[in-house]
DNA sequence: GTATTATATATACCAATGCACATATAATAC
DNA sequence: GTATTATATGTGCATTGGTATATATAATAC
C-alpha cells in the first residue's frame, strides 16, 4: 500500500522541507489540510511558505509514503473533512530529519541583482524603490516584534510548550534580524546613492 | 523570426531574474554560455546562482525572444563558440526590468523550519549542526571581505565603471551584512540551546 | 602512462513551485 | 438582496530549478 515516491537519492538530500514541516505541525495534533495552511500562516510562514494546492499534493504524497494515515469525517453541507495523523514511520522520518545538518540558506535575491546594475537604471525612480523597499521591511519588522511575538507569548503558555517555545523564539528572532538587517542596508544605499546622484538635481 | 516564448502576463511580471543577470553581463561585451557561467561566478554568484544547463537554455529563450543574437565562431579542436550579443530589444527590455520595483525577498530557510521543531532534535547533535552552520557563515564573511572585496576593486580600476563599482559595492554589502547576522544570530542561538540542556550533561 | 580539469554546447528527465480554475455550502457584511 | 469571506479538497498547466548524461579535445597534474 505504501510506495516510496521519493527516490533514494532525493531521500538521503534535504530538500524536503514541505513535507517536514507539515510532518512537525501535525504530530501536534490530527488535523485537515486546510487547517495546516492556517497554522503554517500563524507559525512559520516567515520562514516557509505553502499554497493550499502545495499542501493537498504534499499530503497525498506523503500519505502514499505511510508517514500520514487519513480518516475521513462526513460533514452535512459542508465538504468531508481529510483529517490526517501522523504515522510511526512519519515520526521516525521527523526524527531523522531534525537530526540532520541545518541546511545552507540558499541565497536567490533578484532585487540585489537590479541593485548591481543599478547604475543604468533612472536615479530618481530606485531612489522610490528602495524606499518602498526599505518600508515594506521596517512594517514586517514590526508585525514580528509585535503580532508574530503575541502569537507566540500566547501559545508558549500551554505549559507543555515550555521548552519548546524558547525555539519558536529563536527561529522568530531570526526573521526580525533579517528584517533589521535589510532596513538597516536600505537606509545605507539611500545615502550613498542619493549622495552620487546630488550633483545631477 | 522572433517569437515570444513568455506569455503577457508572466512579461509583466518580475520574475525573470536570470534573464536579466545575464542581459545585463552581455551588456559589458559579447560572450559565451560557457564564460557567462564563469562570470557569474565570479560577480553576482553571491546572491544568484545558476547551472550551466539552466544559462544555456535560457540563452536560447533569449535569442528567440531576440533579446540577444548570435554568432558562430569556428574553432579547430575545441567546439565551436557560439557568441552571443545583446540587441536593441534587449537594452530595452533590461533598461525596463531595471526601472521596476525590487522584488521582495523570498523567506525559505528550511534551516528555520528545523530550530523551529529542534526541541524534539538530539540536542548534541543539533548543537553540532548550529556550530557547523556558524561556521560555514563565518568562512562566507571571510571570503566576502577579502577574496569578493578583491575582485570588485580591481574591476573598479577601470576608469568607466568608476560609478558602476558603487552599486558593487552595494549588493556586495548586503553579502556581508546577511552573513555577519547569521553569525551573530548563531551565537546567541548556541548560548540559548547550551543554557536549556546544561542541566542534562 | 593515467586521471583530472578546463574548454564548449547542449538534451532528458524529475522535482518543486505558483497561479488559475473547479466545486460546493454557510455565514457574515454592506 | 448581493457580495464577500470562510470552510473544504482538489486538478491542470507553466515556470523554474537541478542532476545526470552525451560529445569532444587540450592541457595539466601525479
Amino acid at each position: 500500500m505504501c510506495i516510496g515516491i521519493y527516490n533514494t537519492i532525493r531521500m538521503g538530500g534535504l530538500e524536503l522541507s514541505l513535507a517536514h514541516a507539515l510532518l512537525g505541525l501535525i504530530r501536534y495534533h490530527p488535523t485537515t489540510g486546510y487547517q495546516l495552511k492556517d497554522d503554517f500562516d500563524h507559525s512559520i510562514k516567515i520562514f516557509w511558505n505553502a499554497t493550499l494546492p502545495q499542501i493537498y499534493r504534499t499530503l497525498n504524497q506523503m500519505e502514499s509514503q505511510c508517514w500520514l494515515k487519513a480518516e475521513i469525517e462526513i460533514q452535512k453541507g459542508k465538504p468531508n473533512r481529510k483529517v490526517y495523523s501522523i504515522t510511526e514511520e512519519g515520526l521516525e522520518e521527523l526524527q531523522r530529519w531534525l537530526n540532520e545538518p541545518l541546511e545552507k540558506i540558499e541565497q536567490k535575491y533578484s532585487a540585489l541583482v537590479k541593485v548591481f546594475f543599478a547604475n543604468k537604471a533612472d536615479p530618481e525612480k530606485f531612489s522610490g524603490h528602495l524606499e518602498e523597499f526599505r518600508n515594506y521591511y521596517e512594517n514586517l519588522l514590526n508585525f514580528y516584534e509585535t503580532d508574530q511575538a503575541e502569537i507566540i507569548r500566547k501559545a508558549s503558555q500551554d505549559s507543555r510548550a515550555c521548552l519548546e517555545s524558547e525555539y519558536w523564539k529563536l527561529s522568530a528572532d531570526f526573521g526580525i534580524r533579517m528584517a533589521k538587517m535589510i532596513v538597516e542596508w536600505c537606509d545605507e544605499a539611500l545615502k550613498i546613492h542619493n549622495n552620487l546622484h546630488e550633483e545631477s538635481k
